[in-house]
DNA sequence: TTGAAAGCGCTACCAC
DNA sequence: GTGGTAGCGCTTTCAA
């Protein structure tokens, strides 16, 4: 079924039916009328290969991410391809799985596609090569960690912000005894938001004593992560998790061992996905702004409705923001708040 | 960056560089080698829609889902991805969001691609034009409902089954009202498991009572859909939910109003999610082996490793399996493991 | 308003 | 082993 076959049934040449396919003004309302029905009576699929081959811009956009399981990076998409689709942009997606290889392979089949931008949401550290992709077309780069990507727009939530905030919380809370709960140690950004959570850790010593663990991303992670700490014999009052998966992990596994939660040990997620509010109990943790990401994304992808390229700023930056429920409170035997019952102390 | 230069700057034809970039055999170690490092050189990326245009058999499946937000088509995707990599196969998906219009583009952007297979993950229904491109390659449904597809491979779970377990065991727990929380009751299939509940409750008539809402999917439709139920003043001791994410969502409503679970009313879910396990009380439901669905798919789209054909059957069932959990017990009042509170009575 | 024809970058076939 | 080259299905000048 090609346009030749509808060409013929209508009796034009391909360039008409090409014409009539894409809108193109100056085609008779008769013919266009004819061309029509025969594609609907053939029932005729443009080759997009074939038309991304021979047309100008593709209207594509790529996106690869880390671990397409979690909601976040779910989130990002939706918001970018909601975006995207009224502007008629399609979005093609990879996932790496946080290993680099695939990273590099995802880029690659992106790449091959031709598309008009490229973002990458990930939490692996980019290969600098890249920067030479990004001089050829439009690259965004979401949460790069310490490593900005030449060439490109660098979207970046300030979660040293956001943990700082989540720690600060915590110690005037009462919180004493914290750990985090990490993932993945040597991705970058991951890395880094561990270092904030250590970082900030530290203005409090040697008042608070801090351990941080690292598993597998995920709620099995978080409840394997939140074992190894409870094992080592560590008690902390409260429990930060690099991310809301995670922290729901963790509660699975405090809440078999009979620990209560906020009661004995308050926890905290990040990102704020949906998950969080049906949590229990609901999960305080820091809001990362998903929809307004997914739009400076695509703003950074495609030119502006009249203009010829996309507003190109070196860097931005979003906020993320404190959102408090039910998984914290003063740690117990404190003065108000504190729960009757009172659980093994720290060794 | 084409074809061209690679061979230009290797000195050789393109017809060489394709051989090497094919892994062809009949290309001297020697040439290959001067070949790669003009590919490395130049950064050289295939174009894959001229290879798709030009080439024979695209190494491309499409598949189309319903809510990819859902994990359980999330896990289906993965399971067939893992299936596609290893023999050369990409996998693009695109999303409809449960709406008619959207199943119909998606189906033709996927089509568009010149995909070598399309899976239908759908719980819409979907129109029996359909059979006419599953005349022209392999198609495979996944839940049809009611109306399997002229063509195509029929996969089906057995939902039915899997209900009538659910209900036997709430009923032989010794629950006599229960509810069902559905979600777009116009769809198929979604429909077909509320019949299934209905027709199950049926025969265990006029002991059981029984009530039906519905609401969006996800989450908070689950929350909202028992609200309901409960701001109806009827008051089930069970609550049996189309899938997990409902079910997690009926959770959180119960939870929020003081009723417990398992000790007031028990819950159900379906399919069996990875978060199932880490939902509190975590999730009785029934598993949907969503890895063997995926392996079924990718077999009935990809001809086997020796073959030129899919193996086509015309219809598979899986069937689907209880999972105890926490959050169903006796319902409230009964002699054995009943609680103490005991809440509101029907009225 | 329409048609003819030149590619887009690649694979596959046929020579050499 | 290697090169030449005819398309794959489409868009896009350029003419008519």
């Amino acid at each position: 079924m090609t346009l030749e076959d509808v060409a013929k049934r209508a009796s034009v040449s391909t360039a008409t039916v090409s014409r009539v396919l894409n809108g193109a003004r100056g085609v008779s309302p008769n013919t266009r009328a004819r061309v029509m029905r025969a594609v609907e009576a053939l029932n005729y699929t443009p080759d997009l290969n074939a038309r991304s081959l021979a047309g100008g811009q593709p209207k594509l956009l790529g996106m690869v991410v880390s671990n397409i399981a979690n909601p976040f990076f779910l989130d990002i998409f939706r918001s970018v391809e909601a975006c995207a689709r009224p502007r008629g942009y399609d979005l093609i997606v990879a996932n790496t799985d946080y290993t680099p290889e695939r990273l590099a392979s995802s880029i690659e089949t992106i790449l091959g596609r031709r598309v008009a931008g490229l973002a990458l949401v990930v939490s692996e550290t980019v290969p600098p090569a890249v920067a030479t992709i990004a001089s050829a077309l439009p690259v965004v780069l979401y949460d790069g960690g310490a490593h900005r990507l030449k060439n490109a727009m660098n979207i970046r939530a300030n979660y040293r912000g956001g943990m700082h905030r989540i720690v600060e919380y915590l110690h005037a809370l009462g919180h004493r005894r914290m750990a985090f709960l990490g993932h993945h140690t040597r991705l970058g950004p991951l890395h880094e938001r561990r270092q904030a959570f250590l970082a900030i850790a530290e203005e409090y010593a040697p008042r608070v004593k801090v351990m941080a663990v690292a598993s597998a991303d995920g709620m099995s992670g978080g409840q394997e992560a939140m074992r190894q700490v409870l094992d080592s014999g560590f008690r902390p009052t409260a429990v930060a998790c690099v991310n809301d998966l995670m922290a729901v992990g963790a509660l699975r596994e405090l809440t078999v061992r009979g620990i209560s939660v906020p009661g004995d040990v308050s926890v905290t997620g990040f990102d704020n996905i949906g998950l969080a509010e049906f949590a229990r109990p609901a999960l305080t943790t820091a809001d990362v702004p998903r929809e307004t990401i997914g739009r400076l994304i695509f703003d950074a992808l495609v030119p502006p409705e009249g203009g010829d390229r996309p507003l190109t700023r070196a860097e931005v930056a979003v906020e993320t923001e404190l959102i408090v429920r039910e998984s914290t409170s003063q740690p117990p035997g404190n003065a108000r708040g504190s729960r009757t019952r009172r659980r093994t102390s720290a060794r």
